[in-house]
RNA sequence: GUCCCAGUAGCUCAGCAGGAUAGAGCAACAGCCUUCUAAGCUGUAGGUCACAGGUUCGAAUCCUGUCUGGGACGCCA
């Protein structure tokens, strides 16, 4: 049940009849009717432009065509109060708003559910994000990443996807075995030996714990075992090690994943030369210069990408493209990949691949995650005062708290870079939007704990009671988590769930300030402000919780 | 050189499947707690939507070009 989509799906078939009806245009000529929320309250609560775009059709003025629209409209048939043709043409309604009313009850009951839609139809998308490569501590930009993805696939499940989340273990190729090296050296500079590192070896403080670990563990025992099994064992310790770490982590920051999907499966499995072979029997794939190449150009990609390097090694492409393939036979109607920016470059030879396969192009969308800057004291922050490197999702995390990092990373559009304030992300003030909204969520709670002391209930209440102001812009905004919901899904944004939140916190806290809810000389319309605080905290806990962050009962 | 993203108030950013007087937060200024949490609210001020053309009844939004900032252009992953 969706009261606005209702209230809304009436008044456009009211107006569309009603257009047919004053002979301005023909069924064929018209265009799908369009409803907007104008931004001034003057304006009404919604209003159409349909007049001005008939104007050619019809061969008047926009004006005129509006008025001949207007007259054949019956206001009993959508709950319309008052209409008005303003401006070159526009069409205002004003609403008669006790149909908000209804939205008090219909959101107590759907309570956790409410904002879900049927919008996606239940067709299935697969998201993959974060995919780091088991190899050192997750970053910054990592964070945007989990952060995004997850509540990409929180607001796609609530409007009506069937999602699927997937993490690629990127656990072969050269990376892997720079990672044993250095996890060897670290071991045998554990155990007193002073040892140079690999030269594309990992330097960071995680690779140093798993050669103690190992040292602590093992003793001596892999200085002098022959040199395949060393490889083969620090290998193995050193992965286990940064995916326990990787998973923990994403735990801890409310990131969970459904597939966990081996890049060594795909070897192990032997899924890599039968996609390249499939390629090749369509004929995008051709030997030169002893490398074997993908023609890539033949899907508007800038040049052609080695499949087979000259020493018969995969480059990364070709088991990313049996990887794909795997999804695509798995039967997602859309694949979402999320990426960091500096991974744009590679999209296109992705998107050939998806074609090449018989796929439309569009299948695959590939949403560029931009970069984050870190400030503090007002002054960029590149490196971690304890370690030197770059700063980590856990250091961040135990330095802002979760909820903070979980709202910030989605605040933003994901397609502009993110500059992370980081003390007005630790600051206990207003200043601070998580603790903003959350404080909202709190207040409520605060209300509703107090009224139940002094013996109200909501059980049975009159919602036609809200009559302020103050409260039908909350019941208006509250009516359109729904729809927010869908068109973040629709479009990929989640940082309009973020600002949904935000807003509806801030008409809170603004009828909070105008008005005492409980109020025991007129216990009716208490009663009826608390189903409403009731709503919206629902609400406010229901949108929270699609972008990760908590919804506190006190602060 | 080619490609991607961005350029909107002093700052950080929304708005961009074209619509009416371009919004929010912060900062600035002026107010509001004997009353459910002041971690809050109310008001004032603040704009050549980078620039130049074009399409349109109408452009911050679409198209072309220019400028600025960031990123990518491996037989790395």
């Amino acid at each position: 049940m969706n009261v606005m989509q209702d209230m809304q799906d009436q008044l456009k078939a009211e107006i569309k009849r009603s257009v047919l009806a004053a002979n301005v245009a023909t069924a064929e000529q018209l265009p799908e009717i369009i409803l907007e929320q104008p931004k001034e309250k003057a304006h009404g609560d919604y209003a159409t432009n349909i007049a001005m775009q008939l104007a050619r059709v019809a061969k008047k003025a926009p004006r005129q065509i509006a008025e001949d629209i207007v007259e054949q409209i019956d206001q009993s048939q959508a709950s319309i109060r008052q209409i008005e043709i303003a401006g070159p043409g526009f069409i205002n309604f004003f609403m008669d708003n006790q149909y908000l009313t209804k939205l008090i009850p219909t959101i107590l009951q759907e309570g956790k559910q409410y904002g879900t839609s049927n919008t996606g139809q239940g067709k299935k998308v697969q998201v993959e994000f974060v995919s780091a490569n088991p190899t050192g501590d997750l970053h910054l930009g990592h964070a945007r990443g989990a952060s995004v993805g997850d509540a990409l696939c929180n607001i796609l499940d609530k409007a009506g996807f069937n999602v699927s989340r997937e993490y690629y273990i990127n656990d072969a190729g050269n990376q892997v075995n720079q990672l044993a090296s250095s996890v060897e050296a670290r071991y045998l500079e554990a155990l007193g030996q002073d040892v140079a590192m690999p030269e594309d070896g990992y330097h960071g403080e995680d690779i140093i714990e798993i050669g103690q670990a190992i040292a602590d563990e093992y003793g001596q025992k892999w200085i002098n075992q022959p040199a395949d099994e060393r490889q083969q064992f620090f290998r193995d310790y050193g992965l286990k090690y940064e995916l326990s770490k990787l998973a923990k982590d994403l735990e801890a920051f409310r990131v969970s994943f459904d597939h966990w999907f081996s890049e060594t499966s795909l070897y192990t499995e032997n899924k890599i030369e039968p996609a390249i072979e499939l390629l090749r029997d369509k004929g995008y794939v051709y030997e030169q210069e002893g490398a074997t190449w993908f023609r890539t150009t033949a899907f508007g990609d800038d040049k052609d990408r080695v499949l087979i390097k000259q020493d018969h090694s995969y480059t990364y492409l070709s088991p990313d493209i049996a990887y794909h393939k795997n999804k695509l036979d798995r039967g997602f109607d859309t694949l979402i990949n999320i990426w960091g920016a500096d991974h744009h470059g590679y999209i296109p030879r992705m998107k050939a691949a998806i074609q090449a396969l018989g796929y439309d192009a569009d299948t695959l969308e590939v949403d560029i995650i931009q970069m984050v800057n870190l400030f503090e004291n007002g002054e960029k922050v590149k490196m971690s005062k304890r370690t030197g490197k770059a700063v980590t999702l856990r250091e961040l995390m135990d330095e802002v708290g979760t909820d903070a990092m979980r709202y910030f990373f989605v605040m933003r559009s994901a397609d502009s870079h993110l500059d992370f304030d980081m003390d007005l992300a630790k600051s206990e003030s207003n200043d601070n939007p998580v603790y903003y909204v959350q404080y909202a969520h709190a207040r409520i709670c605060t209300m509703l704990t107090q009224a139940e002391e002094k013996g109200i209930t909501i059980n049975d209440y009159d919602a036609s009671l809200i009559q302020s102001e103050k409260g039908e812009e909350l019941l208006k905004k509250l009516g359109e988590f729904t729809q927010v919901v869908a068109d973040a899904a629709i479009n990929r944004t989640p940082h309009r769930v973020t600002q949904y939140v935000f807003d509806l916190a801030s008409a809170l806290h603004s009828f909070y300030n105008a008005e005492k809810v409980i109020d025991l000389e007129d216990v009716d319309t208490t009663k009826a402000k608390l189903a409403l605080m009731d709503a919206v905290r629902i609400t406010l806990a229901n949108g929270m919780d699609l972008i990760g962050v908590h919804a506190p009962e006190k602060m």
